[in-house]
Parts: structure tokens; sequence; C-alpha cells
DNA sequence: AAGACGAAAGTGGTTGA
DNA sequence: TCAACAACTTTCGTCTT
């Protein structure tokens, strides 16, 4: 893929150093931490050119090949009547059999496909999911209609499911809560799905990391670049220390953030925190306790409110 | 008065017999 | 299938700023 060029200045500081973040699908801007763009826009050729002797032509070679088209751009059939002319008899009814058969399979697949894909489509887009992780959701969901797996699920929950795990996978992770709000199916159900269509179609999903949270979280609080940063620094110690395993990834990240944003001096209530990562302030305490007690960071709270003090 | 802290009881999900 | 279990939540009282 092409070196992509951002022209655009970052809205909130002015600055010009935005970052783009190829797996995260997100735009950064490295002045002030700032989430620019969430929605990966490719703005490369999606076409390939064949003869480039033969001047500028930019010849297109067929529309590009996508599983968010329901036969994925590349629709064939049964010829038409047409094609008929000059078969014998016997030819001509294997013909309209198999006709008849194409057009039951197509619709019954492709109807629940179409809805689903455009179901899939609104969700993606109500989460600022980057195009990839979209694409990649729309081929599980083809895999598992066509393995029959949506059969005693609701299509909604199936595509939930597969947005989530293809979140999962490009490690830019939904909270259930989030997804749950964007497609309208309880949380229950979407992780129920989530865990059978990934189990059946073979699908392998690390446990998400919670550094993957920070920059969403971050830019939701306002948190400076550093802020960010140190947050991730924080976890990566946390990790290390084994704290990291077995917690929820979300308390984890919010309270790397609650300390990073502490230190910084640029504090946000426990409640601010908890609410943009979907846990209780007491998740984040707790996490927050132990990040003290094992990172040495006591010290650096202290010298924070001390100076705090002196200002006094 | 608001925020931080901690204890205790409750909830939903996983695991292992 | 059931009970034990860990993580997380809810609720509430107390302390701190």
């Amino acid at each position: 893929m092409k070196q992509q060029l951002y022209i655009k200045k970052c809205p909130e500081c002015g600055g010009i150093n935005l970052f783009w973040n190829k797996d995260k699908g997100e735009v950064i801007c490295k002045d002030c931490g700032l989430v620019v763009e969430e929605k990966m826009i490719d703005f490369g050729q999606e076409w390939r050119e064949f003869e480039s002797d033969s001047g500028p032509s930019k010849r297109r070679a067929g529309a590009p090949m996508t599983y968010t088209q329901f036969d994925q751009g590349l629709g064939t059939q049964v010829g038409r009547k047409s094609d008929l002319s000059g078969m014998k008899k016997k030819s001509r009814n294997k013909f309209f059999r198999l006709r008849k058969w194409q057009y039951r399979i197509s619709t019954a697949i492709e109807r629940n496909l179409k809805l689903a894909l455009a179901e899939l489509k609104r969700v993606a887009s109500y989460l600022k999911l980057p195009r990839s992780v979209e694409e990649e959701a729309a081929r599980m969901y083809t895999l598992a209609v066509q393995r029959g797996l949506v059969r005693g699920r609701s299509m909604e929950s199936v595509v939930a499911g597969s947005l989530y795990a293809a979140c999962r996978r490009h490690e830019v992770p939904r909270t259930l809560d989030e997804m749950s709000e964007a497609s309208g199916i309880e949380k229950k159900e979407i992780g129920r799905t989530y865990r059978f269509v990934t189990r059946e179609l073979g699908i392998k999903i690390l446990p998400s990391n919670p550094s993957d949270y920070v920059p969403r979280f971050s830019s939701s609080l306002k948190l400076s670049a550093e802020t960010q940063s140190k947050a991730v620094e924080i976890l990566e110690m946390a990790r290390k220390a084994e704290l990291t395993s077995g917690r929820g990834p979300t308390g984890i990240a919010a309270a790397a953030l609650y300390v990073s944003a502490l230190i910084h001096g640029e504090k946000r209530t426990q409640r601010e925190v908890a609410d943009v990562a979907g846990v209780t302030e007491v998740t984040i305490r707790n996490r927050y306790k132990e990040l003290l007690v094992e990172l040495d960071l006591e010290e650096d709270v202290k010298k924070v409110k001390k100076r705090k003090k002196k200002k006094k």
C-alpha cells in the first residue's frame, strides 16, 4: 500500500504533526494527542496500471473485489435464454434445472447476506471502524452463513459477533458494551455468538491488549499525548509485573490512564475515567492501587502532590 | 460539597469434578 | 449439571480536599 499523505491540520491545536497509525486506522495528532480521524481513508489507487507505456490511461481492471458486497462484487448467473439456441432438449432441461437450483440457493443466502451486510455497514460506521475491520467482519459473516452457523441465531447478533471479533483481530477493540449499544443486541448474546462463531470458524484471537484502548479513552478525555504515552508505558510495566492477566483489559487501561493523568497534572476524576472506559470507580481504584504498589509510582504521585502544595 | 477510599454483599461467567 | 471461584459491580458509610 502506498504511503499516505495527510495535508490536514489538527482541529484542536492547529498542528500539522499528524500521525497515521495504519493498523489501528486512526490519525493521531502528535502535538495534542487528539484522535483526529478514526476512519481509515485510502486515497490510493484501487486499480492497477497494466499498459504503462500506452499513456496515462487509467483503466480499471474490473471492480475491486470486496466482501462487503453480497456477492463480493463478482456476480455470475447461469446463462440467459439467449444462450440456449442450438441446444438439445436434454441439455436444455438440465440447464433450466441448474438455473432453478441456483435461484433457490442465491435467494436464500444472498438475500440474507444483503440484509446482513447492510446492517454490518451501519454498525461499523456508527462505531467509526476502519474499513479493513469492516471487510474482515464481512468475510467472517459470509463464512458463517455458508456453514449454516446463523441458524438458530438472529442475523444481527452474528453480525455483531463478527464485528467484535474483527475488531479484536485488528487490535482496535471495542467493548461489548459499545458493540451492544451500536447494534441493539444484548451484551450476553454478542459474547455468546462471538465465541461460537470464532470457535466454529477456527479463528484464533489473542486476549486483547489494554494499551489498545488507551488512545480512544485518552481522546475522549481530552488528555495530552504525553499522558497517553505515559499510560502505555505504565501498561507495559504492568504487563511485565504480571498485573494484567486475568483482569478486564478496560479496567487496567482506565487505571493506567488515571494515574498517568494524575502525574501529568491533568487530573480527571475517577468517575470521568470510569465512564469512558465502561467500568466502575471501584475497579479503577483497585487497579490503581495495584499499580501504585507494584510499580513504585507512589513517589511520582507524591511529587505531584507536593508540587501542588508548594504552589499554594 | 465533591471526590476518594474501602468494606460487604450481589451478579454473571468460567472451571473442574 | 452443580458447586466453587475470581473478577467486577452496587451500595453505602467514612475520610479528605
